[in-house]
DNA sequence: TGCAATTAAGTTGTGCGCAACTAAAACGCT
DNA sequence: AGCGTTTTAGTTGCGCACAACTTAATTGCA
């Protein structure tokens, strides 16, 4: 197994470049979750809610594994979010009939009344990017491949020990 | 102040672009997050402890404040990260003589040494990330261009209301 | 049929990120 | 010099992310 490219920057050149690298994500990340932040506290949303709305505005009632499987989040993460969200009126969860394991997750009609609110979202968050329509598309579609070879991919790769 | 470009796109399909290309980013960050806790988990640090470690190794000695101007994060995160990296022994943190309020991190021969260990991890990060050094330089590019924008940026531009 | 393996959801514990706050030191202005 | 403002760290509280674990239901196979 050869090691991926790289093969003539020493090794103190990319620890500088990947701080650089890994911290630009990483702040990209926060700084979107600033903004966000903003602008969901009128919906009175955190961000990671308003993502599992977004999936139950757009898909309709779902167990929560189907909803882990679309955020990449595993029950650890959702049950307590779920939970929050079900006090603030927004869904409910109910014990699946034909598999008891299954907690099917359902708007109520609170929580698909704020689809209302959240239509203007999207363009505000947009704007505040600064970027065009292709640059978003660009950077997205970098993001996904970057994400589903992390996600599969071994760490070993690439170390030549 | 126009609203910024996306004149003809419909909400609706707006929101279902927004869940793709924020879930994006959100997706990588904890995508990398999951790789860099493989590879750093021998050194025993987090990924935010190993930023605070490439900075201390970048720029030797420095005030709390100045960590976080670097890594854009407040007291709030740093003080109980920094007790930690005290805890293990990497740091030392003291009063600085010519002003009592400055905090000075500072490695220890511990903290020295760890570099040492780091010097492999980038290329084995980005070796997973399964990308080409172009194509990481330009993610970079668009994140800190975003960050930036995203930083300074009023999040009630682009609102029509 | 019976029982081991798997699966779904929830719980616990740790660390990060950030808002809101406190304490103490330094600064600045009159 | 005196006093209000600003600055630096630290603390508290809340929510998220994830590992490790528990519980209960289902599946599959001998």
């Amino acid at each position: 197994m050869a090691t991926t490219a790289l093969p003539d920057v020493p090794d103190e050149e990319l620890l500088r470049l990947d701080r650089q690298v890994c911290f630009s994500l990483n702040a990209a990340s926060r700084a979107f979750g600033g903004v966000y932040r903003v602008v969901l506290q009128e919906l009175g949303l955190t961000y990671p809610q308003y993502l599992v709305m977004l999936v139950l505005w757009e898909h309709g009632p779902l167990p929560v594994k189907q909803i882990g499987s679309y955020l990449r989040l595993d029950s650890g993460t959702l049950s307590p979010l779920l939970k929050r969200l079900e006090a603030a009126g927004h869904v409910r969860r109910e014990r699946s009939a034909e598999d008891e394991r299954s907690v099917t997750v359902r708007l109520t009609d609170s929580g698909t009344a704020l689809r209302e609110q959240a239509l203007h979202v999207p363009r505000r968050i947009f704007a505040a990017t600064g970027l065009s329509l292709d640059e978003v598309t660009a950077l997205q579609s970098l993001l996904d491949r970057v994400t589903a070879r992390l996600d599969t991919g071994d760490p070993t790769i690439g170390c030549t020990g």
